[in-house]
DNA sequence: GTGAAAGCGCTAACAG
DNA sequence: CTGTTAGCGCTTTCAC
């Protein structure tokens, strides 16, 4: 049976048409070996003029390896998700490395289907992301490297990269303190959550660095809301009308919060200096004031683990443990 | 030479390991032809003690085509475009399809580049997606089947599949027009995004079919943010204390204006009654009060397109042209 | 029932 | 300089 018309042109039909034998024109698309100038460019035209796209799985298969990489996000590419995604879409690209997208949805089958689903195209590696920081269980043993991006695995033999909790919420105190505040609040989301214990000790380091202590009282936990910092708001004015600082475990959180304050005639940054977390654009610019935060650099994080992969899946040896990627503070009206 | 031991596992390792040939393992594995039981536990047997994970480039390289569709994105993974590929994921991963990412960031030379990678690979179809329902250039004509989602071609030999600005807007109108308002402002984006105008039609299409009018001095048309939506409270209240219905072209400036309106002592909905766009849980949520608004579902969206492309990769011949799918009413209490 | 052989599209090694 | 050959891992006739 002779060829079907749809079916794309191969490198036979290029050299067929090229005059010449398939051996020859690799050569010539790839710029291997020694080829008469004449022939090369008789090859590239009759390339040209068949629409000839070089078969990367037939590449793929003879190499060994795909030029992929998994992403298995157990987050539908959430809020936090998404610049992670973005900084490895970034580092990946440019080393002309395609990235296939598994959204495990956190379903530990679910996420177990893709895995093998990625090993069996051949992936030569994965990056595993997903909404927090928070442990994850671990993929175990695999024949291809793999770097936890955000999340971190509860298997310290694997690498995860994540941003650092402690030194983020440090970097809000060590500002405010700058700024003369003395009488600090801390309103964050829930008590579980891995973050939320981890800021309130960066904060607590913060200030006693600096001398100063965190009233228990002054410790408010709730929900990752805005209605949450407007109730904190209030609660905070009751507990303690004096306060002049409040760093915040979101932003979200923060928005609430001076919200809150303004509508009961606290002025922010005035009477209260107010630092959130997250940076998270349409928070942080509709707020009044616009805020004070603390940035993630999630984007960084997501090209640092791309890198990482890069580096393993050219042979050199992947980095162990949790690493903590400083945070950075971005300074708006705030925090005074 | 021998094989190296870091090397997956071949079908002829397993062959090996059960005392069979090449063939056998194949048919034993896929369930394909006559065997005898015992040997297709044997193999079985074998291939799990290996670890064997059979390889998807071979199968894809023989079968002609890869289980494989990309996704082209314009806009790295926003707010808009991430419901969409969601969508696009859940009906895929049903389909033991994969996805491969690229993101175009808008620019047409990597676009370009991100569509040869694609085609090399021999990906089975194509989604093109973007942040918006503007018409973006057309690809051309490509050897696989393509469906443009969310952003529509110029071509209108291409099939996009994107909602209806016209008909969300007027399901707005309607819902207040049956709630008895009477006066109505329309507050927006730029005039040069697609939806401005369309979804201004739909508000006027519906005062018309309930005998009202639109007066042109409430169409106040800014920017895509809260900041616009407190000022537009401003302006509108100055132009017309007694409107009392007001379709905004998306929720946060729905939410700066409900805050603008709240600040300016009219009540929401007990004056005026708000309707915002996008059903932004963020945005809808966190507004005082929260948001009635227009889902344009992009979810569904990205279902659909997935759903047609599946179909074409199976034979099917894809339709052409725009299909606008209906929005969605969502009641909250800023509507009365 | 099972094995041997051919071939998917390409590259690399070796002839000529 | 260019052609021929073998083979990446798998499936699929076709023999036996």
């Amino acid at each position: 049976m002779t060829r079907s018309q749809t079916s794309p042109p191969t490198i036979r039909d290029v050299a067929a048409r090229a005059g010449v034998s398939p051996g020859t024109v690799s050569k010539a698309l790839n710029g291997n070996g020694q080829l008469r100038d004449s022939t090369r460019s008789r090859v590239t035209a009759a390339a040209e003029e068949l629409g000839f796209r070089p078969n990367h799985l037939a590449k793929s298969l003879l190499e060994g390896r795909t030029y992929t990489v998994g992403i298995l996000t157990s987050d539908s590419f959430g809020r936090f998700t998404t610049p992670v995604m973005v900084g490895i879409e970034d580092t990946l690209g440019a080393g002309r490395m395609s990235t296939l997208l598994c959204d495990g949805r956190g379903d530990p089958l679910r996420e177990r289907h893709y895995v093998q689903e990625l090993l069996n195209r051949r992936v030569d590696g994965l990056v595993v992301t997903g909404r927090r920081p928070d442990p994850r269980p671990s993929l175990g043993r695999l024949p291809i490297p793999v770097v936890y991006v955000l999340v971190r695995s509860d298997d310290p033999e694997d690498l995860s990269i994540t941003y650092d909790d402690v030194q983020g919420a440090e970097l809000g105190v060590n500002h405010l303190v700058a700024n003369g505040r003395k009488r600090f609040a801390y309103v964050s989301g829930p008590a579980r959550h891995w973050s939320t214990p981890r800021r309130r000790d960066g904060v607590q380091r913060g200030l006693t660095g600096a001398g100063l202590t965190l009233d228990p009282n002054l410790v408010l936990l709730g929900e990752w809301s805005e209605a949450w910092g407007r109730t904190a708001a209030g609660q905070l004015l009751r507990q303690d009308p004096g306060l002049d600082a409040v760093v915040c475990g979101s932003d979200q959180i923060a928005r609430g919060l001076v919200d809150g304050f303004r509508e009961a005639g606290v002025g922010v940054p005035a009477d209260v200096a107010v630092v959130g977390f997250d940076n998270w654009d349409v928070m942080v610019e509709a707020s009044r004031p616009p805020l004070t935060t603390v940035d993630p650099n999630l984007k960084t994080l997501g090209r640092l683990a791309a890198t990482r992969l890069m580096d393993a899946i050219d042979g050199h040896d992947l980095p162990r443990g949790v690493r903590h990627e400083p945070c950075d503070l971005v300074l708006r009206q705030s925090s005074g």
